[in-house]
DNA sequence: TCCCAGGCTCTCT
DNA sequence: AGAGAGCATGGG
């Protein structure tokens, strides 16, 4: 369709992209450190970067004091913007259920975050809900990140890497703690192999993660799906496992196949909003 | 208050 | 291989 990236002042401005709603996408359970002021301004770090934006009247995203320079080398890849999103809505709209989904978060797109963000924020994330699983990563940041213009930073692996299970006490993860420095250490020795996980076969790729300690099928499909753009992982979560058997009698449409990791979006979204009072 | 949360590990069959 | 308890903590 018609995407349009012009910079405008300070800012760039993003138009003619209907699949880009800023609440769908930074508010539906994948990335856990953005925040909207009560004028929809929305704030949050990723990849080392602070950044604010919001929407304009007519649907356009502006990101605010960024150069084209900054979109084309990250932003741009983080809100997964070369990918068509209305030819996959209209690829799985065949299934009625699965147009439903999709057209109750049309504006959800796949964000591209930091693999060690999103391993350590999904291994949080387990036997755990939504806005406790922010205050956690909140405190991880502030007690371990670098600070920054806008805030802090997600702590790094090296550094997490030295850490005990007591010194991990402020952030109040409870028994995950150790899952999280194990992930560290992990990653810090270069024992998780990151060539397997962005270009092995899925299962193959799963697998290296769940050498992680904390980290099983799900935790690891999160990871793949927000952390290295492995848009066929389909993390099957409570709610995603309660709404196949409520919608979908039990068994996904073969639609759901080909674009498995956005479908899990449109369903888990439409899940835990509509709470399946359907 | 008490149930439960974007699960996983460990143990017991 | 499959089922079930236990896990830290606190939001609703």
């Amino acid at each position: 369709m018609g995407l349009k990236v012009t910079e405008i002042g300070h800012d760039i401005v993003i138009s003619g992209e209907e699949n880009f709603i800023l609440k769908d996408t930074l508010d539906c359970g994948q990335a856990f450190r953005w925040k909207a002021d009560e004028k929809g301004v929305w704030s949050g770090i990723a990849g080392g970067r602070y950044l604010e934006l919001y929407e304009g009247k007519n649907g356009e995203i502006i990101l605010k004091n960024t150069t084209i320079s900054e979109y084309n080398s990250f932003w741009k890849a983080y809100f997964d913007l070369d990918r068509d999103y209305s030819k996959i809505i209209t690829e799985i709209s065949t299934n009625e259920t699965l147009k439903n989904a999709a057209e109750f978060g049309k504006g959800i797109r796949i964000l591209r975050q930091e693999p060690f963000e999103a391993v350590v924020s999904f291994i949080i994330s387990q036997n755990n809900n939504i806005p406790r699983i922010k205050g956690i990563i909140e405190r991880l940041c502030e007690n371990f990140g670098e600070k920054t213009d806008g805030g802090y930073l997600f702590p790094t692996a090296e550094c997490l890497a030295g850490l005990s299970v007591e010194d991990l006490a402020p952030i109040r993860s409870g028994f995950r703690a150790k899952y999280i420095i194990d992930a560290a250490q992990k990653y810090a020795h270069r024992e998780i192999n990151e060539h397997i996980l962005l270009n092995g076969e899925i299962d193959s790729a799963r697998a290296e993660l769940e050498k992680i300690k904390g980290v099983g099928p799900k935790v690891a499909d999160c990871a793949l799906l927000f952390g290295y753009g492995r848009i066929e992982a389909f993390p099957r979560d409570v709610w995603i496992k309660r709404a196949i058997e409520v919608l979908f009698q039990g068994k996904l449409p073969p639609e759901a196949d080909r674009y498995a990791g956005v479908v899990q979006q449109y369903i888990f979204n439409y899940a835990r909003v509509t709470k399946l009072e359907i």
